[in-house]
This record gives C-alpha cells, structure tokens and sequence, in this order.
DNA sequence: TTGGAATGTCAACAACACTGACGTATACTG
DNA sequence: CAGTATACGTCAGTGTTGTTGACATTCCAA
C-alpha cells in the first residue's frame, strides 16, 4: 500500500489516464462495444416483426412485473407514445397483458405472457452469452471495474434506477 | 456431470462473478450508461439539423482525415445509402469536403472544413466532460477495467477496427 | 361538483436504418 | 482491347423508433 498518494486521489503521472487520448479510446471502446452487446439481440429479433425497443421493453417487464406504463417510461427514457406503439403491438401478439389497476384505474400494470417469457428468455440468453464471454475473458477485477466506470457515465436519475433495479435483483 | 474443479483461470467460489445476476447488472449498467453517453452530444445536435449519424460520421473522419467512404462504411457499420445521406447533407453545409483520390480516382478522400472541426470539438468536448468526469471518480484501474471488458464484448472485426484506431492514435 | 393533474391511447410526422436496383467512372486482368 | 470488378452516388420503397399534438379516462382537491 503506498502512501504517496494519501492525500488526493492521484497525483503527477498518475493523471495519464485522464489525457485526451485516453478519453478518445474510452469513447471509441463504447461505441464499438456497445455494438457487440445489441448485435445478437438484434439478429435474432430481425426475423420476427420486433426490434431493439421491443426487446427493451420485454427485459424491464421481466425486471419487475406489474410495472406500470408511467415507471417503464422513466426507465426506458422514452415518451409514452414511443413506448405505448411498441406495448400495443406485444400486447396485440400475447407477449405481455395490460392490467387495470386496482387501487388506481388509471394505471397499467404489464406482465409478460408465457411466450413473453420465453422470448425475453431466448433474448437475454443471446446476450448474456457474450457478456459472459467477455467477463470470463477479462477477469473478476475488470469486470468490477467495467461497472464502477459505467455507473460513473450514467446520470444521476438513471444512476438511481439502475441502482434500485441492482437491488431489487440480489 | 461438469467436474466442479475446471481448468480454467477462475475456479469455485471466484466464479461468482459470472452468475446470471451478474451478468444482468452488467447489461442493464451498459444500458444506462450508453444513454449517458450520447446525451450530452445528442443535446447539442438536437439544436441543428444534425443527430447522432451526423455526429459519428465527423468523429471519425476527425480521427482519420483522409479516409474513404468505403473504410468509414466499415468502421460505422451501416450501408453506404445511409452514410451516404449524411454525408451529403454535411459536404452541402460545407462542414465536410470529399477529395477525389490521387492513386485511385475512384476513391473519395474526406476532411473536416474548419467549420466542421469546430463542431467536432464542441461536441467531443461534451463527450470528452463526461468520460472524464467519469475515469476521474473511478479511478485508473477501473477504467483498465473498463476497457479490457468493453474489448471483449466487441466483434472481432471490431476489435480489429478499435486496435488500428487506438495504435493510429498514439 | 368542477377543474386540474395524472395516466394512457390514437394519429401524424421526422430521423435513420435497411434492401434492391441502377448509373458512372475508374481500375484491373486475360 | 474487351470484359469484369471496384468505388461511389442515387432513386425508390420499407421498417423501426423517436418526436409532438390532440384527446379520453380517472383521480383528487378546492
């Protein structure tokens, strides 16, 4: 354990990884990542009549069944007639049931069906496939710091949801 | 019958790190994060009649100068009738500019105008802000971390584009 | 009870991706 | 030189996904 740098973080030559270049490469390194991580999805959603927002959708509602339009809305990032397009044609294919609230008509609550499930399942297979791949590559330490990075770029709201979602899960 | 002792590098109790619930975290981190990251930029472009395609296609003709229209097809991964459409609307606002080539006539060379490096760096700027911000907080092994993960989660061909750029960079 | 806020739906439009087909100029090859 | 391949641009059509605007229903509070 050094102790040069007790007082701030990082000191001198340790700002290296600040440059602008390492900047670039922490850009480029998303943007072609983030490539990789929708590509299987995405093939396998291209054949059926869904695409990335529909799969977005169907993995939060297996997230958290029963969750409301309004709560979907704010974790997607989406406006309401964005996402009610791609809810009105899930629901019109039996992926997902709309409920009417109990305590609030006004809501829906969303669920997936049993072939909702089975597609989100066959989905986040495809994907979780590579992340694995990526994380067993990379190794325990990576992978820690792979998240503590991306919990750092997202902003404070999604910080937040992403964070509810994290703990809701363990 | 999967003998519980496997010869890879991790083994047992280490392997953890790759339960579903993991690899969950990490998809939904990617996510959020994603959306951070091109917030900043989307904001500014909102503004112009440009978007994100608009914004990626400066990126790496500011990163490449020169390059042809084929190599940016390849390193964008659209077809050439979308980069196409943007590239048109950029060389008509005078912020790109197409060089026929030298060697090979057939080749069309692009650069940034200066008005189209002034928009580059306006929105790299953005970008660069919050990347910063976010390697700042986490630290340079987190964002070794971060890197070596995201490499992974790339195609290969990808990763191949990634390395060029990074060693072209340095 | 009435008016406003919240929730969700329907319709029209814009951005950006895709496929397919075609045209033109240039380069390469037998 | 003739024929083929490559690089680029364009037109037309389509699909997904985002947007705004208008509107119905429900809840709640003055």
């Amino acid at each position: 354990m050094s102790d040069r740098r007790s007082t701030s973080a990082y000191s001198g030559e340790n700002l290296l990884f600040l440059t602008d270049e390492q900047l670039r490469q922490g850009i480029e390194a998303m943007f072609f990542a983030y490539r990789g991580f929708t590509a299987d999805p995405d093939r396998i959603l291209a054949d059926m009549a869904y695409g990335r927002a529909h799969h977005r959708a169907i993995h939060f509602i297996h997230r958290a069944p029963g969750t409301t339009v309004n709560n979907l809305l704010n974790i997607l990032g989406v406006t309401k007639q964005s996402l009610n397009r791609v809810l009105r044609t899930l629901i019109a294919q039996g992926l997902v049931i709309s409920k009417v609230g109990k305590v609030d008509k006004r809501e829906r609550h969303l669920f997936l069906t049993d072939e909702g499930s089975r597609l989100e399942q066959t989905l986040s297979d495809a994907q979780r496939a590579r992340m694995r791949s990526a994380f067993r590559d990379a190794g325990p330490e990576a992978v820690a710091g792979f998240k503590t990075v991306l919990e750092a770029m997202m902003d404070t709201e999604m910080q937040r949801a992403y964070t509810r979602l994290k703990e809701s899960g363990a």
